[in-house]
DNA sequence: CGGATGCCTTGACCCAGATCAACTGACCCG
DNA sequence: CGGGTCAGTTGATCTGGGTCAAGGCATCCG
């Protein structure tokens, strides 16, 4: 694995505790060559559970590969997606002994697990890990108001445009993108999504009906999406236009 | 200001950058007090804005007393509530140079302000600031969390009571509770709960009578509360019923 | 092959909460 | 004192999205 691959230090960047989005420049320090001795992998399939709300959780991890998500329930079996990880996302609270959400592999999931105490300690020690970690939790923070506010206040139209925008946007084959349209698959079953958006199922298919007749998204398949004119989503997401000028 | 006062330790802090909910240990240490040359306080009368999303802003700041609250608004003139300030929360991201949100001052405000600046310096020379930072971040995250349940899946009714319930946690009269049950004033108005809980405030306003006319809650006047029973309130709130045990 | 299962779609109907509108009461101010 | 404004309440009506129910279409497996 090359520190020169950007795409590769994208997901994993060696010894690093913490994912880092761009070529990371301390992968070299001293101080973190310990962490050989608190890390390990685990992996999981597709549809498993990783951890359950209320468990004993001795680990803090961070996605390498995969989908997995957050979820609340409530007794009745309502059910909330709270949390959406992707690569380099970050699970699990320093200083805490259980599981607050039910955390699932959507898709098939390879996580980077640091056990608990000695995270804790080389975070005690080793101050750019807290900031490092302060600095993703800010953006998450963030991307949760984001999301309050399509729950609150977006129609079930607005929500679904909003849910494919965030797919398109951080999924990286955007990157090939105008040229006759921006496609991705969705990671996401029916339900899934409708747990993320405040919808039942049924809901989100029709409205995924409606934008594929009206010609703003294409389907091939149930869960390859072309969407021809990105301008076009935008317009139905109730968002500000300028896009999104975060930092 | 007595630092053996909990009550005023919990508000302000001295020299501290950060509000402590428990008395401060570190307030004698030494690197703390160049604070004093970058920390100046302001403020708010009830409604004045602190703060427009997308202004510029050079400060971070803590809430010393008073409610302030962080809403998102769509064109069309749609709101939702994203944050909700107590005295010792924190507001503004170092880091960023423009605010995400609209900051409002809801009742009289005043609020410790730090020049973004050199508060960031600090903090890459105070490892536990950031620390003390990210703690408090995290506590909003779950808050957020909680918040997207709530948003996206309770009931109006639920929705209210879960309101009522976090007003009454988070109050300090709660400690002189269940002795002819606990009471409060509501910080908001009818239009802001309804901004906070995805409603209308019409809606606040028949269910907030609904549960008066059942006698769950006793109402003196439109802004104080009594609550005789406070598990008739947490039945409510379609929350599991173990009141909510984190950490 | 045929039945079962999982994921998705579509239709018919209903209801919680939105919308629109009228009204009350407290407070302020000229 | 009367009129204006602001916050809240309540009623009448409408509707977006939930609920219930029936099928469609892959995939798997005995």
């Amino acid at each position: 694995m090359s520190h020169n691959d950007p795409k590769i230090a994208d997901l994993n960047c060696g010894d690093c505790p913490i994912r880092h989005r761009a070529v990371c420049a301390r992968c070299e320090t001293d101080e973190l060559h310990q962490l050989e001795a608190i890390k390990y992998y685990r992996s999981f399939q597709a549809g498993q559970p990783v951890i359950w709300s209320g468990d004993r959780m001795e680990f803090v991890a961070s996605v390498v590969t995969g989908i997995a998500t957050l979820t609340q329930t409530m007794e009745d079996g309502r059910r909330q997606m709270v949390g959406l990880l992707l690569p380099s996302d970050f699970v699990g609270r320093p200083g805490r002994a259980t599981a607050a959400y039910d955390v699932t592999a959507t898709t098939d999931l390879v996580m980077c697990c640091f056990r608990k105490k000695p995270f804790e300690e080389l975070m005690g020690s080793t101050p750019h890990i807290a900031q490092r970690l302060l600095e993703m939790t800010l953006d998450e923070l963030d991307a949760a108001r984001e999301w309050m506010l399509l729950l609150g206040r977006k129609t079930a139209r607005e929500k679904i445009a909003s849910l494919l925008t965030i797919i398109a946007r951080r999924n990286a084959s955007l990157k090939q993108a105008t040229k006759g349209g921006v496609r991705f698959d969705l990671p996401l079953t029916r339900e899934e999504m409708a747990d993320y958006l405040g919808l039942t199922l049924e809901t989100v298919s029709r409205q995924i009906s409606t934008l594929k007749r009206e010609g703003v998204i294409v389907l091939e398949g149930k869960r390859h999406v072309v969407v021809p004119n990105l301008d076009r989503l935008l317009e139905e997401t109730g968002d500000d236009s300028d896009g999104g000028m975060l930092n």
